[in-house]
DNA sequence: TATGAATGAGTATTCATTCAT
DNA sequence: GATGAATGAATACTCATTCAT
């Protein structure tokens, strides 16, 4: 649920691949896909040629437009791939962090530290994609796709303590904190900014200070 | 290497232009870095071509030549022009900021209330700079130091209540909240990603749970 | 060279074609010559890709290089092959017309009603042959063994009436007769030229006029 | 009239060149314009690549792209200047077939010797040309263009001799008398058909008894 | 024998940069 | 100084043909 392939394939702008099932062709698709998306990892965004990739993946050009009608539509397919992975590993680390969590503090901390490390892990890729999600609608559709589940599922994580929140209004403060903690995870890896975060500061730090804010946040009401 | 004074110094402002000092000179350079600027606004990044600007401007391609060596020395330029502004404003509007807030809780909401508006306004010329900035350093370092410009500042303003601040470690926590509320106003603005942000929300709520948030972890110690 | 005897072989309809006589083959066989024909009646030209005809007609790439050597020799085929079936239903047209025509006059004006009347029916095909016969010796070739065809029976039909003639080279007269019809109508209808005729004209009065154009002259001795 | 460069610019279809009217500029221009000229008549058709045109007229493909959209562009300014230029010696080379015509038998003869030495000569640019129009609507109407401008001088000739025309509708029977007359030059000469004649005959013989034929249907009414 | 995936040479087009006027 | 025409390297894409299965 969520994270089937058939859910990736179609809602995230429709490109129906023409993807071999076996043998052979099958290789050299994977081929064509992996070289595709370590050209993307290496060089941070997709100003490669086809000839790169051609050589790199050891296919030729000729192939890979066999399979894709452009080469917009071969990178698209690389972070729609990359998405679908990202949507269950999210959802297995999630669950990892909820059996952590026996209250809200200790489940903000650990879920925190989940989606941070995983996002650290997978900077390389997150940060094309994103470049290209600001141009691209179909991977920008992809993307929010990724998100959304994750939020989802951070949402029922956090619903499961509703009773210790003291904010006036759990579900939009709940929501506030998700989007908030994304964003500062993802700025702090420069996803989509400065390859160099903005500012020196402390990785262990941020998450640690990220999750007191949070719970904080969820812990005691606004005086108002 | 990468750490020699000189990129600094280039990146901070001081690349000797041959800016012309008046008269017909002066109006045609002012064309050019005005045209790129509006350019860089429309299209929401640096893919317009020099003929464009030429057009644009009513300067010759030639005359670009004459500024500047290439056409990123225009675009850096451009870009650090704008920083320069920008620092401008962050003075004048966190000091107006200031001065309505009598306590922690007043300020956090000022201050987050005349950062957030004075992104969003920009946001068409900052979203072409943070696209820029993580692939070229020399923007990138422009729009770092005018990220610390705005770090200094708001630590200055948040410590004038130190005592009201319950966290055991004051300076690294109001470095957080800056770096935090920094990063969440960006991501929704769409700086660096998607052009549509990733989710929809509400605006002003972002606003006064950023500020409620940013409040919160100041006023109250984590349990720890 | 060019006058080998080979060549006139080849290009008379001989090209020894892997050509199968039954079965599964055969009607494979036959679909790649149909598909092709229907393309180059449909794009008024041979630009289609081996890999439309392969779709359309239902036939793999692989199949069409086990019959032909190219996709030259393919189209050669079906413009051979349409030649063969012009030919035969000159003869047909042609015979029906000389039952019709007890003077000179009648038989010209049935002549050229029947002549046109089927170039105008095959024109779609008749246009790409055309224009690949001026670039393509060897439909060229089969080109002209259709005209040359043509061109023997209505001498034959015509040179019934020798008496009538009273031009002083009637071999002559006759021969310039026919080649002089066959252009004018070809070009009415668009043969090799522009796809719309160069002047908009009446169809009906072009056959009239040719006509007549055609009797007066071989019943009319030039003064000289 | 009807000759002035103001008509074929725009009536054409009105690809408004960058026609630049000076110095160096001037003469690149030139060059490339006689560049593909001399290819399309080389090759007899236009698949030269502007690598080919950037060799032979020593310009740079980007000059070409400086003066023409596409290299169709460029094809197409060459049709539309040769056509100017035929439009020019069609108007000198009748004037001086009616003053050498004293009778109808006279002047057809004239006539027709000179538009048809005029469509030899130029053969070699006529057959790209006509073979383009077919699929090329500014090509089409620009040679569209220069056929009416024919026809119109052609009719006012021949009707100068309107009283010795015998046909009951002379003005129809100028017009199929013009139409004929040009289907069948131009199709012995080849254009958008066979490069070799479709059947040898012979040039001067052709001339003659086309001449004799057109004279003779004007001045024989037929019998009906 | 049939299939259709793989190959890769060939080409139009873009645009930062140079330089003659 | 100022102009904008000229340069040409770089790159996505096509399609006839080959060949592994």
């Amino acid at each position: 649920m969520g994270a089937e392939p058939s859910v990736g394939d179609e809602a995230a702008g429709g490109t129906a691949l023409r993807e071999p099932q076996q043998g052979r062709s099958r290789a050299s698709f994977e081929r064509m896909l992996s070289a595709a998306a370590a050209l993307l990892r290496e060089r941070g965004s997709d100003d490669f040629t086809l000839l790169d990739v051609s050589k790199k993946g050891k296919v030729s050009i000729g192939s890979i437009y066999h399979r894709f009608d452009s080469k917009d539509e071969l990178i698209q397919a690389v972070h729609r791939r990359f998405i679908e992975q990202m949507i269950e590993r999210q959802g297995v680390l999630i669950g990892k962090a909820v059996r952590q969590g026996d209250r809200l503090e200790t489940l903000m901390h650990a879920l925190i530290e989940e989606i941070a490390e995983l996002l650290r892990q997978e900077g390389a890729m997150l940060r094309p994609l994103m470049r290209r999600a600001s141009a691209d609608p179909v991977v920008g559709a992809a993307g929010r796709l990724g998100y959304i589940d994750m939020h989802d599922r951070l949402t029922a994580a956090i619903m499961a303590f509703r009773s210790e929140i003291r904010h006036p209004d759990p579900d939009r403060a709940v929501a506030s904190v998700i989007r908030i903690m994304y964003a500062a995870i993802a700025r702090f890896l420069g996803f989509g900014a400065t390859e160099t975060p903005l500012d020196p500061g402390n990785w262990a730090d941020l998450k640690e200070d990220l999750s007191d804010m949070c719970t904080a946040f969820l812990l005691h009401a606004p005086k108002r």
